[in-house]
DNA sequence: GTCTATATGGAGATAGAC
DNA sequence: GTCTATCTCCATATAGAC
């Protein structure tokens, strides 16, 4: 897997032309053709380097996962508020995304199907999966908030299922600013960080133990 | 819209044709060639009546609508118990569908994208979404659960996302006979009919309204 | 209105040049 | 290993026959 010089330069040529003409056009407005003559190469090249066009948009979002890694520790340094730290890691996310918006609506197609390859929740893509549910576990662990045990284990996973949920809505928000998704992400953080703390009440067991039970049998 | 006699028994044809072959070898294996010729026409006649070949896993499902209309009554009749009265009607779907279950897929596709006309989330679609809705509004107001009045209202849209989270869960179950989609089943509506009912006490008001009032901001 | 014959344009595959 | 030229197959469009 390791490339060349010239092949590496070949492959970004061919990803920046890509992005170019995504980002003008849209990403069904562009065909491969487009993409290759951008990048002055055959069809072929772009076929060599990126299996399918998708793949082209993946290679996308491997470069904004790569990006975070390195922001993510400084913005979880900023406050030990548990609803502060999700909301930066959310608020990181959109951000990265927020130029290339629609962009990511070609994942999310791809995305509803788990047995597709380039799946958020395919196997192919668990390390990056588990590179983000791990930034959860950071946001939680680092956090002053009071959590039971148990609860704690799979609070991660959960929490990155949210941030999915959010940024499928976000992809869809044609809102001026995508305002309706800031109201959705005002009014849910809130309610699930209560929740949290809710059901981390001893009070709470039976209904808690039940629930996680429900989420180990099924992923 | 009104289609002559003989026109309509084409369109039936095309659409028994289609329906045998995405079955035999699935909907991405099977080309509109394939079904015009099982269906003894030209190609552009199985466009004629199906602007898409989606369009005819819609037809499916419209089909499967209507069946409902009929049963829905009857399934609702038999308890007053909130949680079985959901049951009922998830259990429903699930058995209209069992032996089309991968072919959903096609229309799961779809569905993730609002902004197609197709998907359950569509303008476009309103009518079927909406009767689908008052199913879930019969459920509701016919039970002997306790309901807060505010809560009444946006219920059947909330129960209706909620049944089509599981439905979405079931298409990629590959676990034999679907037994994890029962289990989030049989998990979940327990939760869901608690928090319902947990969440219509007075003390709840707050917590209830806040989540009401994102409920109303984002749909 | 109902349908056939034929055309178009794109995703992806492949043989082989270098 | 990198890449070009060319091919195949399909969804969908369209002109026009009946």
């Amino acid at each position: 897997m390791t490339l060349t010089a010239k092949a590496e330069e070949t492959r970004e040529r061919i990803l920046d032309a890509a992005l170019r003409l995504f980002r003008e056009r849209g990403f069904d407005e562009t065909t491969m053709r487009d993409i290759a003559a951008e990048a002055e190469v055959a069809t072929g090249a772009a076929y060599y380097y990126f299996r399918s066009k998708e793949e082209l948009v993946v290679a996308f979002y491997v470069r904004t996962a790569e990006e975070a890694r390195e922001i993510v520790p400084k913005i979880l340094g900023r406050s030990g508020d548990l609803r502060k730290r999700l909301r930066a890691l959310i608020d990181l996310k959109l951000k990265q995304f927020a130029d290339d918006r629609r962009l990511l609506l070609a994942i999310a197609r791809i995305g509803v199907d788990p047995s597709h390859s380039l799946s958020p929740f395919a196997k192919e893509t668990e390390p990056m999966r588990s590179e983000s549910i791990d930034s959860f576990r950071q946001a939680v662990d680092g956090s002053d908030a009071r959590i039971s045990r148990d609860l704690q284990k799979d609070l991660p996973q959960l929490l990155w299922l949210y941030q999915m949920g959010i940024l499928l809505y976000w992809i869809f928000d044609e809102s001026p600013g995508q305002m309706r998704t800031l109201k959705l992400l005002d009014g849910t953080l809130d309610i699930v960080v209560r929740l949290i703390q809710i059901s981390s009440l001893p009070l709470m067991g039976p209904l808690r133990k039940r629930l996680l039970s429900v989420v180990r049998a099924i992923s």
